[in-house]
DNA sequence: AGGGGTGTGGTACCCCGGTACTACGGTGGC
DNA sequence: GCCACCGTAGTACCGGGGTACCACACCCCT
């Protein structure tokens, strides 16, 4: 049997996950902690084989959070889970010795295997990433220098505004862009127009283009 | 980084295939199938950059497995290897949609530079083949069938909204494409709704994004 | 002679994107 | 303690983008 700790700020996120886990005979969820300090009290209290951590979280996010859990040396394996494949979380919360690392879109099937793997000691990470997380460790190998060094174009944007750009890149509208990221429209709006003002584009498109070319958004 | 499956279904073949990529800094083997139906299927799974595609497999041959793969509209290419440099191998192969066709006697050099181009979306056929396919395809058609086999998302597009996705993909506006195009807004847009109708994008953006996609745009 | 596809053009309408402000809590630096 | 920066959020406004139509000339095909 394998007991999980769900960590997440949002109530219906969190139904939704107790919902598939609990169809599952071999999964049982020992309770949901809605930031990262009650994921850690709830940790040290009931030691589940799997903390599945959101990073988005009011207070301490997840990050730190899967930092302190690791650090405590106990059995509880962190599993994130998160909206976005950005490498930045990607990098961080596997600094920060996370099992593993998925995204919120990933199919039903991937996060329950996913589970069972992480609870075993193996590790997991979502497709999605794990080419960019292979070129970003491969520093040893030729070419990987050019990939890790930020086009100057973008070195003015603060990490917050080079996310938004990415998923600008990926073609989300602002309405997209606010729901999924849990923004107000309005602060998309001011992010988008601080991005467009610093890279010197004229409107969105031009960003995408400039994600493009500066490799933050690959072609797939 | 460029992704291979090797689909043959002799393992000391494979064996030998996945040695001589994997000494490559730039090449990775995402795996082996060993008959058309696994190729297929780990191919969708894994989404390699190029296929590595022996013709005589039990079960669905490499022919067959290749048409699937090409109609399925990913960005991966298939190179053929075979045994025998006869004709009707080839025609078949790149008629299925094959990015090139080599034999397997060739260099190690040869199939490395000639998975290369193939990632890159160019074309290459041995050089024992090349003449034979030239006489046989000139009557035909000018050369193009292979080198700028067009991405299937494309393909109803007509040659004039080809043409105008192209420079949406560079970033035009409607306005800027009427006065460099010597054209009403009004037909822009026209354009433009079809394409936008016809490639299932809802807006620009899609368009834009689609347009680095599918390589109509390269990224600079 | 008709028909379908293509390229061109027009009108009217609505909505999203972008701009121009303002504002405020948190954090880190000096 | 203060200041700068960041991330968040709001309001108001305007213009371009996109849609839904329609129209017509041209070409190719049967």
């Amino acid at each position: 049997m394998t007991t999980v700790l769900i960590a997440d700020d949002q109530p219906l996120q969190r139904f939704g996950f107790r919902m598939l886990l609990e169809s599952q005979d071999d999964i049982t969820v020992l309770g949901e902690a809605s930031n990262g300090s009650e994921a850690i009290r709830m940790t040290a209290e009931q030691h589940p084989d799997v903390v599945l951590m959101d990073i988005r979280m009011p207070g301490l996010d997840g990050i730190e959070a899967t930092r302190r859990i690791v650090a405590t040396g106990g059995r509880t394996r962190v599993l994130i889970l998160t909206t976005f494949d950005l490498d930045e979380y990607a990098h961080a919360g596997l600094r920060a010795g996370a099992s593993g690392f998925l995204i919120k879109d990933a199919q039903p099937e991937e996060l329950l295997s996913g589970i069972r793997s992480v609870a075993t000691g193996d590790a997991v990470v979502a497709p999605s990433l794990t080419r960019r997380l292979l070129d970003a460790y491969a520093h040893h190998l030729p070419a990987a220098t050019v990939t890790d060094s930020p086009d100057p174009r973008l070195t003015t944007l603060t990490d917050r505004e080079r996310e938004i750009l990415t998923v600008i890149g990926r073609g989300w509208t602002n309405t997209e862009i606010a729901t999924r990221l849990h923004l107000a429209e309005s602060t998309v709006k001011t992010h988008v127009g601080r991005i467009l003002a610093k890279t010197g584009s004229r409107d969105r498109i031009q960003a995408v283009i400039l994600a493009y070319d500066t490799r933050l958004v690959e072609p797939s």
